[in-house]
Parts: structure tokens; C-alpha cells; sequence
RNA sequence: CGGGGCGUAGCGCAGCUUGGUAGCGCACUUGGCUUGGGACCAAGGGGUCGGAGGUUCAAAUCCUCUCGCCCCGACCA
């Protein structure tokens, strides 16, 4: 094969400009276009069944964990929204307000949701009276508004969709369990659907979530060395329960606050996934995401008809087990085709041409590593249907290889200066648990604390990174998105 | 929101310094010939030069404002 760079000239090499590279991935690979509204983007067919699939895979879980859809309003009245003061805080400068209609002024303004803790908290008071109508167990799929300073196409957009899975729950104990549940069904999500490795943990107190109690996250780490939140799931204790007056009579005879907690994950996932599979000749799709899984080039020549005629039954055969895509367009050459798809991010090329059709064989090209291997037209579908599936395993490997080669531990300062500075990644290091240290350490080297892990091995480091104190927690720190 | 850079055909760019009414490559259309890693030939179509205002006989080019994108910093999923 020759140089791999010559076939996609379009595409700027991650190691010239990752932030260059990523754009250029998702304009040739057809994701998303910037639309005429500052910070916002269209999600193009690609981009959003992409999107799609990711839903189908935590709606599933959803479901499963027993939640159901809602719909809540886009709209938030101010003097639902001012109630909770540190949760105004945090979004107030964010907001976008809607202060007229209909040519007339509105009596009261209304705010373009960032989350809807507040609206759903105003609706569980109403709909919450007895420990018999808990737990509430609700999800939802929307956009929200941020009015972002800096925005990148799927990582922060001024609009952007998610889900916001929002519960409520007669027991703090009952809740904690709904909110390490929900972190759990989305480090799942991540690590089998989008083989994306993540490490789950709790976020410190300045880095959580404006509102909540506790607020914990999965951590994914980037081909750039920089980390990115990939979900969050909060413990909201009363918080909001008090300020919505969210009780409910207990079998004791108690009126008591509910326990509530929210969870969310967005379309900046699809932005993760770029960044942990995509490599300098493209996209890179997982399988069990990818809109197409397979694409089927013949290859034509003139006069041999039965090529296409085969071509095109194979690809009818693979659909029983595959999202299949046949290319046979006469005006592209296959070199053509072969880049075009590779740059798009299939995860499998099927070429089938007349030396093949001799050999009752077909050539398989993965995606992820680049490999052909030649194989038999007798069970093709089963070969495919197994080629996906490792293709999808290795991936997470391959990534899972990523963020240990990448995490690395810091007993001092000056060694967690140095690797943030020279190698990026995730560095572990102890910490005291102390504002002041994590501050500091931000200011100096531009790194945060990303999380605290849930895993804390026995023998972590025993000083704090930053004042050399006692570490009271192993964390993580890393430049981040 | 501060500092820097860039906006000219769908994409990538030249032209701007020294004003004279727009060009190249790819893509696109038609025909031919091709097809195992981005073929070739021929003939075509497409841009009020991001937008607004100003200077000038004349502005892509000079001036002012504005919008957008990228990079670097402070806030966030």
C-alpha cells in the first residue's frame, strides 16, 4: 500500500492540527454543516442516525432499568427557574430568554431550557402525594439551549440534543442507588456500543453539576491526550424537592421531601467518538453505531455483467445480518470508492470482482486496522456477522490500550506539570480534598480534576499532589474539552 | 468575552502591496473511453469576491463598521 496520506489530502493529519482534523472529519464524512446561527449546526443524515443508533442503545437500557419517555416543555418561566439559587447561578449566564410574543410583551419572561430540573420539579409536586406514587422514573429526549462562549461541532454547540433522565424516590438510599445505576448503564453504553473505555467516577465539589448534591461523571480520554465528560448522573438529595415542595405522605404518617436525581448524556458523544476511533485517513465507526456496516464494491469491467448481478445478491444475502450499502456506481473508479468509504468510516469493505467470482472468494477490508483477508462466499453472512463483532471488540481494545498507555501516575507537582505539559493523558495523583490544592493545580498547568474514580486502589498514592498533605482520594487529572 | 489568523464558484486556493469589473485545481454537466487503491480525452455550466456603509470616474483590492469560522486564554455537556 502507499503512503496512506496521499489518499485523503482533504483531511489535515491529527498530528499537524487535531482541532483541524476533527473539523475536516466531520465535513468529509458528511456529520454536520454550521448552520446560519452562531454555534449552531445541522445534524446531516450521517450525523443523526448516528445519533439514532446511540438512542436506540440507551433507550433500550432505559427501558430496561425501568424508566419511561416524557415530553416537558421548552419553555421555563423566570420564577420557576430563580427558585433554586445555586442552580441559577450556574446557568444564568447561558440563558437565552424569550421576553415577546405575538408583538406583545410577555408578563413574565420565559427562559429557553438549559435542563429541566426546574419544570419537572414544579410537575413532581403536583403529581406526587403518597410513597405509593414513587419512584418516578422518567426520561427525556430534547434539545437545550446554551449560549456557550466557544463552541466545536458536537462538543459544545449553543443548541445541542440529549436525554435527561429525571427520578424521584422515597429514600436518599434509594436515590444513590438510581444515580450509580444510571452511571453504570452509561459507562456500558459507551464501552460497548461506542468502544469507548471510560472511567467512572465522582466529580469534585467546584467541578459538579449547579444544583446538585453530588455530581458523577464518565471520563473518556481523546486521541489529543485531552479528556471529555462523557455523562454525568447527579445526586440531587432534597435539594430541589425542598424548593418545588416535593413530599409525600409515608406509610409512617410523615410528610417528607422526595430524594431526587437527574442524568444525562448528549450529542457530544458522537463528538468522543470521533476523537477516540477516527485516525488521518477519516472517520472510524464502530459497528454497532455505524449507519452503514458494510459496504459492497464490485469490481465492474465492461462486458461482465454477471460481476454486478453477484455483487448485488451478496449484498441482498448480508442484509440479514448487516446495514448494508451497495456501491456500484459506474462513474467511480474502485480506488476511488475504496477511499471514499474508508474516509466516511465503514467499518467493513466487501470488493468483489472477476478473479474472486473464479475463487468463489470475496475481499474482506477492515476499516479499523486496515487488513484484507480473503474469504470464502460459502457462509459469507456468518463471516461478515463475526468480522463485525470483532471489529467492534477490538476497537474498544485498541482505545482501552489508549487510556492505560495514557494514564500516568504523579507524586509531585513538578511530575504532573511535566506530563500534562509533555504527554497529556490522564494523570492519577493523590489529593488532599481541598479547594485551594485543586484550584491551584488548575491555574498552574490548565488541568482539572476530571474525577475522583470510584476505584481506589489500595496502594495510591498517599500525598497530595499539590500541598503534600495526606491524600484523602486518588484522582484524575487531565486537560480537558 | 479578550489576543491572533482567515472569509474570493460546492471544496481548496491565487489575485489585494501598486484600484481598471475575476482566475487556477478538484468537484459538477454532456459525450467518449475506462474501472483490483482517488483514470483519461473533449466540450460546457457555475462567483454582484461574507455583509453594510464610505473614498473614487472606477473597489475583490483603500477606509470604517458588522457577521461568521479557526487557533490561544477565562466559563461550560
Amino acid at each position: 500500500m502507499a503512503k496512506d496520506k496521499e489518499f485523503v489530502k482533504e483531511i489535515t493529519p491529527q498530528n499537524e492540527d487535531f482541532s483541524q482534523w476533527y473539523i475536516d472529519v466531520i465535513k468529509k464524512a458528511d456529520l454536520a454543516d454550521y448552520a446560519p446561527v452562531r454555534g449552531c449546526i445541522v445534524f446531516k443524515p450521517e450525523g443523526y442516525e448516528i445519533w439514532e443508533r446511540c438512542q436506540e442503545g440507551l433507550d433500550r437500557r432505559f427501558k430496561a432499568t425501568g424508566h419511561r419517555n416524557a415530553y416537558f416543555p421548552l419553555f421555563i418561566p423566570e420564577s420557576l427557574l430563580l427558585k433554586e439559587a445555586e442552580h441559577v447561578e450556574g446557568f444564568n449566564p447561558e440563558l437565552p430568554w424569550v421576553t415577546e410574543a405575538g408583538g406583545e410583551k410577555l408578563t413574565e419572561r420565559l427562559a429557553v431550557r438549559p435542563t429541566s430540573e426546574t419544570i419537572i420539579g414544579e410537575m413532581y409536586h403536583r403529581w406526587i402525594q403518597s410513597h405509593r406514587d414513587l419512584p418516578v422514573l422518567i426520561n427525556q429526549w430534547c434539545n437545550v439551549v446554551r449560549w456557550e462562549k466557544r463552541t466545536l461541532p458536537f462538543l459544545r454547540t449553543t443548541e445541542f440534543l440529549w436525554q435527561e433522565g429525571h427520578t424521584a424516590h422515597r429514600t436518599e438510599e434509594e436515590a444513590r442507588t438510581e444515580v450509580m445505576r444510571m452511571l453504570e448503564v452509561y459507562r456500558d453504553f459507551l464501552e460497548t456500543d461506542l468502544a469507548i473505555p471510560v472511567v467512572p467516577g465522582r466529580k469534585s465539589e467546584s467541578e459538579k453539576f449547579a444544583g446538585a448534591v453530588e455530581t458523577y461523571s464518565i471520563e473518556a480520554l481523546m486521541k489529543d491526550g485531552k479528556a471529555l465528560q462523557a455523562g454525568t448522573s447527579h445526586f440531587l438529595g432534597q435539594n430541589f424537592s425542598r424548593v418545588f415542595d416535593i413530599q409525600f405522605l409515608d406509610d409512617d404518617g410523615q410528610r417528607k421531601y422526595v430524594w431526587t436525581t437527574s442524568w444525562g448524556m448528549t450529542t457530544r458523544i458522537i463528538g468522543a467518538m470521533i476523537m477516540v476511533h477516527g485516525d488521518d485517513r477519516g472517520l472510524v465507526l464502530p459497528p454497532r453505531v455505524a449507519p452503514t456496516q458494510v459496504v459492497v464494491v464490485p469490481i465492474l469491467k465492461k462486458g461482465q455483467d454477471e460481476v454486478r448481478a453477484r455483487a448485488q445478491q451478496i449484498a441482498d444475502e448480508l442484509r440479514s445480518v448487516a446495514r448494508v450499502h451497495l456501491d456500484d456506481r459506474a462513474e467511480y473508479s474502485p480506488g476511488w470508492k475504496f477511499n471514499e468509504w474508508e474516509m466516511r468510516g465503514i467499518p467493513l469493505r466487501i470488493e468483489i470482482g472477476p478473479k474472486d467470482l473464479e475463487k468463489n472468494q470475496a475481499v474482506l477490508a477492515r476499516r479499523d486496522s486496515g487488513e484484507k483477508l480473503f474469504v470464502s462466499l460459502d457462509n459469507l453472512p456468518e463471516t461478515v456477522a463475526g468480522l463485525l463483532e470483532t471489529i467492534q471488540k477490538e476497537m474498544y481494545e485498541r482505545a482501552r490500550g489508549f487510556m492505560a498507555e495514557n494514564t500516568r501516575p504523579a507524586a509531585t507537582f513538578e511530575e504532573l506539570a511535566e506530563i500534562i505539559e509533555n504527554k497529556r493523558g490522564f494523570v492519577q495523583a493523590g489529593w488532599c480534598g481541598k479547594a485551594a490544592c485543586e484550584a491551584e493545580v488548575k491555574e498552574k498547568t490548565k488541568a482539572t480534576i476530571r474525577n475522583i474514580p470510584l476505584e481506589q486502589p489500595d496502594n495510591g498514592p498517599r500525598h497530595c499532589v499539590c500541598c503534600g498533605e495526606p491524600a484523602q482520594y486518588k484522582v484524575i487529572f487531565a486537560r480537558a474539552y
